[in-house]
DNA sequence: ATGCCTGAAGGGTTCAGA
């Protein structure tokens, strides 16, 4: 089963990516982020190109702005829109969107950008970052949580961390607020497969960053151990970012090998190397 | 001039993104 997840930046200006990726990947489950399409027109959008390729949709989005769905071609059982008891900004946007397919619960999260340290939408991107791990507190340990986190993990998930100093993303309560998260036993499966490479999902379109591969992996797939354990492989699709058209941001990818009958045993972690680095840049700065 | 890109809305410019 592969499973996938995707900040496309507009479903809408993506469609000519989108269909020939899926194609080309044929993923069974996508979560995507960013549609910036309302239900409706999501379905007038793609809804038969879709069917065409045997995914069913499950869509929360709003116009505009923000936006999340899951496709899936292995079952789409108990869609859930929203956060239950999550905060608005002030109304709720359409971040979240969870389902079950072949046996996992899956969510597809859009979380809040933050905007500044310690803002009101930053206050917002925390409580919101809490009012998830409630929800994911109480379903089971058969889950995936795949989206735009807008956090980057840890420093090595920056080009360099210098160029993010006093911005969002990287910020000590961000960071916390998403290692709770993860204590809830939700394995970060990119950054284990590769411990120690340079991997991102997120490239600012302005002055040649993808080129340069001057980037952030904000984009994460958190698996439960029971989905975790099944991890075969787990990548960056950077090819995605490339050409005419991209997205902002690359898919992440992982395969799962089939649901084992019994007891898979513990999760042994790959072996680590030293990280290794080039040399830093800075972001474009104002004048 | 955080807006060297991009997308969306609502008009011909502004806001949001990370």
């Amino acid at each position: 089963m592969r499973v996938a997840t995707w900040n496309v930046n507009s479903l809408k200006q993506r469609m000519p990516r989108l269909l020939p990726w899926l194609d080309q990947r044929r993923p069974d489950v996508v979560c995507l982020q960013e549609t910036k399409l309302a239900d409706d027109a999501l379905a007038e959008l793609l809804g038969d190109a879709l069917a065409e390729r045997g995914y069913e949709v499950a869509a929360h989005g709003e116009a505009a702005w923000n936006g999340v769905a899951i496709l899936s071609r292995v079952g789409l059982e108990d869609v859930e829109t929203g956060i239950a008891n999550g905060p608005g900004f002030p109304h709720p946007e359409a971040r979240a969107v969870a389902a079950t397919c072949d046996g996992i619960r899956v969510h597809s999260v859009y979380v809040p950008n933050g905007r500044v340290p310690d803002s009101d939408h930053y206050d917002y991107k925390l409580a919101w970052l809490a009012a998830l791990r409630e929800v994911l507190a109480a379903g089971p340990d058969a889950a995936i949580v795949c989206g735009d986190m807008n956090i980057a993990p840890t420093d090595d998930d920056v080009f360099d961390p210098d160029a993010y100093i006093g911005q969002t993303h990287v910020t000590p309560r961000e960071r916390e607020a998403l290692a709770e998260i993860q204590a809830l036993g939700l394995h970060d499966v990119v950054r284990e497969r590769w411990p120690n490479e340079r991997v991102f999902s997120y490239w600012d379109y302005r002055a040649g960053m993808f080129h340069q591969d001057l980037g952030m992996r904000i984009d994460l797939i958190l698996a439960g151990d029971p989905v975790a354990a099944r991890v075969r492989a787990a990548w960056i699709d950077r090819h995605a970012r490339k050409g005419t058209g991209p997205s902002d941001h690359a898919p992440v990818i992982v395969d799962l090998d089939e649901a084992p009958d019994g007891d898979i045993g513990p999760v042994v972690p790959p072996p680590s190397n030293p990280v290794t680095k080039r040399g830093a840049k800075k972001l474009p700065q104002a004048r």
